[in-house]
DNA sequence: GTGAAAGCGCTAACAG
DNA sequence: CTGTTAGCGCTTTCAC
């Protein structure tokens, strides 16, 4: 620790079985826990690994065992904008945290350009890293494919659709929207719009369907010009909420499947005259901080982001020790957050 | 690529070699870019690599190298709530960037514990990574010494004081906070107060000077009683608001060295019935999103975040290739953004 | 310019 | 239980 010279050579195994008069072969038992050592020899082993501040050579080691102690957290960066701030950080503090009592390491990723996504895939064809997170995969993106043809453990974070062949962790997204609308069906709304995400979008999809079950629920109507799709924007919430106004002036509660388009959806009504939510009860789906930072802020179906993480890390590390080809699949529940006053 | 029992050996240099007709060194030349390769031996090579599909074995180049081509990227986690969102992920966004021009690799690292700084205290001590990226460091952090004594590359985002010893990208918050200042004072303000943050932080300190080079350039008053400190927090924000109110009530205008603290002040001002910007104007330093979803959104000085993440980045590819024991430091000029209707 | 050879530090298989 | 041995795949002298 103190060395002066403390550049040179770092300690190998090498010199702590000289140091503790025992063979190589016991230090690296001692090291990776094998069961078969005396314990004098271990203490003996412990003691020299203290004094030299020996920490052993990923490196070498990886070359051996072929295996890297490594993770990579995959990001495509258009997401990053847009599903934006807490979502992402959330979920790396998860695995960041899961990660820390292991000896494995995340590697980040973000995926810009065509470019990049080449290399990541020749990257992981090289099998630089034991396994994949993947955030906020499309429908038709090809690494997952690619993930399962060269046999690389992989957990998504939500699924492409319900017959996902990926290890996934997702948000009950079902069960969230229904919460929303029963929400709003407690308020008193009776005309309940929504505006949805786009249908080729599975999340999209299982919001719509919530908010769907939640109205068949209460036996109420179910119509379609109750229902206004957007792309999960600011603008495109703007847009879809004068749609609805037009088609439905007597609309009473809204459910957006994002809080973004929520946010858009909140001007609109307060141009066209209405109070939120004492005319018009809105809620949305809180994909990003923007809920919180509403006037006034808006009620919103929450997700266990670090949660996901934490699962998503632990799946993944599961599935790397004990890579029985069975795929893990875990839906986490979600929680409306009242924030509006009323 | 479309092997069916892809599982098996990856291929090897030695593979390469022997399809291209030549020496593994020759391979490995070429791989490195050597000068001395012949022409014909190269495009052997290269013919052989494409057809083969090879990807070097980073574990075996490390082993001998003794670089890891990976970088970390350090982040305390308590900051991670305060210097909020956008901050580290701009920062991500700005160093991927320009890794992924270059083979390394991102680390990221958060520090929740005593126990993790351990860890990674002995992670970089065993030279794990190349180099290594620092945000929020703080006074009394002793890894920048650690760093420094095990000669690891390492560049920080921000300084610990003026006679930072290492490497370090900074916003110039005198500069800034200056700007903020004067565009009070050019809005008309007379009585300009200000919530500082924590005196033993640099950065804090750094926008007070700026804040009162403004005024001293002006020749006003610069006045104890207009400055009141918080600690980076809103309801530090509120309650060094309602200080200054009682102190000062005929306070026109406020910088406030975040925006977080800012927001504080603004609902402070909402409820003593003062209006934003008319009676009073409000700039605030942006470390996070808020100063963008407060209602109105707030006028403030803007850091070049990505930017910042960019050159770091940069500045630590530099000094790990070069460890010429020179210091490298780089100070960002900020952006006053007018986002007050007034 | 290029092949051959010598390891880098570690694990795992094999005798003892 | 433990020491010894043989590589893992690559870079890098060092002769040719």
């Amino acid at each position: 620790m103190s060395q002066p010279g403390a550049v040179g050579r770092r300690p190998t195994l090498e010199a702590v079985a000289a140091l503790a008069g025992v063979g190589r072969g016991t230090v690296s038992r001692v090291i990776n826990g094998s069961p078969s050592v005396s314990e004098r020899a271990r203490a003996a082993v412990e003691s020299a690994i203290a004094e030299l501040g020996y920490v052993p050579n990923r490196a070498a080691r990886s070359l051996v065992t072929s295996r890297t102690d490594s993770i990579a957290l995959v990001i495509p960066e258009p997401e990053t904008r847009l599903f934006a701030e807490p979502y992402f950080s959330d979920i790396i503090r998860g695995v960041s945290g899961v990660l820390a009592d292991t000896d494995m390491q995340l590697l980040l990723t973000l995926i810009r350009t065509s470019h990049e996504r080449q290399r990541l895939a020749q990257y992981l064809t090289a099998h630089r890293v034991d396994g994949v997170l993947m955030v906020s995969v499309h429908e038709d993106d090809p690494l997952p494919d690619l993930l399962d043809r060269i046999e690389m453990p992989a957990v998504l974070s939500g699924r492409r659709s319900d017959l996902e062949s990926v290890s996934y962790v997702d948000a009950d997204n079902v069960a969230g929207a229904r919460s929303a609308v029963r929400h709003l069906l407690r308020r008193g709304c009776r005309a309940i719009a929504t505006v949805a995400g786009p249908p080729d979008m599975y999340v999209a999809r299982c919001r719509l369907d919530g908010y769907r079950q939640a109205l068949a629920e209460e036996g109420l109507e179910h119509s379609d010009d109750l229902v206004a799709t957007g792309d999960f924007t600011e603008d495109s919430g703007r847009a879809a909420m004068r749609a609805l106004l037009e088609r439905r002036p007597d609309v009473d509660g809204v459910f957006a499947a994002s809080d973004v388009m929520a946010a858009g959806a909140l001007l609109v009504l307060r141009e066209s005259g209405r109070s939120v939510p004492d005319d018009v009860a809105l809620v949305g789906f809180e994909d990003s901080v923007v809920a919180r930072h509403t006037d006034p802020p808006l009620t919103s179906v929450r997700q266990p982001t670090e949660e996901m993480g934490r699962t998503m890390a632990r799946l993944l590390l599961d599935e790397i020790s004990e890579p029985g080809r069975l795929r893990r699949q875990v839906v986490l529940p979600t929680e409306l957050v009242r924030r509006q006053s009323a």
